[in-house]
DNA sequence: CTCGTAGTACGACATCTGTCAAACTACGAT
DNA sequence: ATCGTAGTTTGACAGATGTCGTACTACGAG
């Protein structure tokens, strides 16, 4: 049932049919990973601004500070802690926060996440 | 992005009358270190405690199943983040969840990631 | 003063993490 | 077919992190 492509070892959740990258269940999302997910600057940004922005966007939407690959490397992060969903379309990757699941798994954290990343770019000055 | 956990040569508020050991003033504390403070299993667990237990706790008090070394070095990564306040008792450090300044700063986290960590200890079986 | 307890400081070490450049894949447009 | 755009993969690397053991300091009790 579960068509495998035997990538990752048993990544449980990866409906292939539109083109979602693999990324864990709800069950498998770990608060620490979450967490660790959000502790960097880059990946933060990331999230805040998908979370302003209320749809998905491209990869390079986000106008980050590194290159490529780094940018690679943290979209995988966070799709792999069960923050962001990925799916391809076309030659780009587009970007969703998983608001519904997090919000269930941990009721208020975006959330207040969010407000405090907010908060602080306001209070250090952008 | 090489994030920066400051270790802060010269820290600023470190009120020592009291026996305080060296923490972040409130307009010092970052988001990005708290989460990264909070990411790690073994602190994330000394902070539910002495959520759970509301007055405060010495070191050992916790249980916790690493070595000395390493147990000061979580205690010192949540001080330094601006997480607890640690102040000498004869012998013995007494931490507090420094509560009242991370819910100026971030309303609402601290609550939800604690209750997010005791959600999922129920929904994983302890 | 001496001893035991509580915690710190100091290396040491293996692993993880963020970063990059270069080579590669995938897709759309010309 | 060719090119360009968007992103991935790989390999490398410096620095951070979690862990430990041992030596050390600080304080209270006897």
């Amino acid at each position: 049932m579960t068509q495998k492509t035997s990538a990752a070892p048993e990544a449980p959740a990866a409906p292939d049919e539109s083109g979602v990258l693999p990324e864990p269940a709800p069950k498998e999302i770990r608060l620490e990973s979450v967490m660790h997910a959000l502790a960097d600057p880059c990946r933060l940004r990331i999230v805040t601004e998908l979370a302003v922005q209320q749809h998905e966007m491209t990869c390079q939407a986000f106008g980050l500070p590194v290159s490529k690959s780094t940018s690679t490397h943290h979209f995988k992060v966070l799709r792999e802690a069960g923050v962001i969903r990925q799916y391809r379309k076309g030659t780009a990757r587009m970007s969703r926060l998983r608001r519904a699941e997090l919000d269930g798994l941990f009721p208020g954290l975006l959330e207040s996440v969010l407000n405090g990343a907010l908060a602080q770019r306001a209070r250090l000055g952008e």
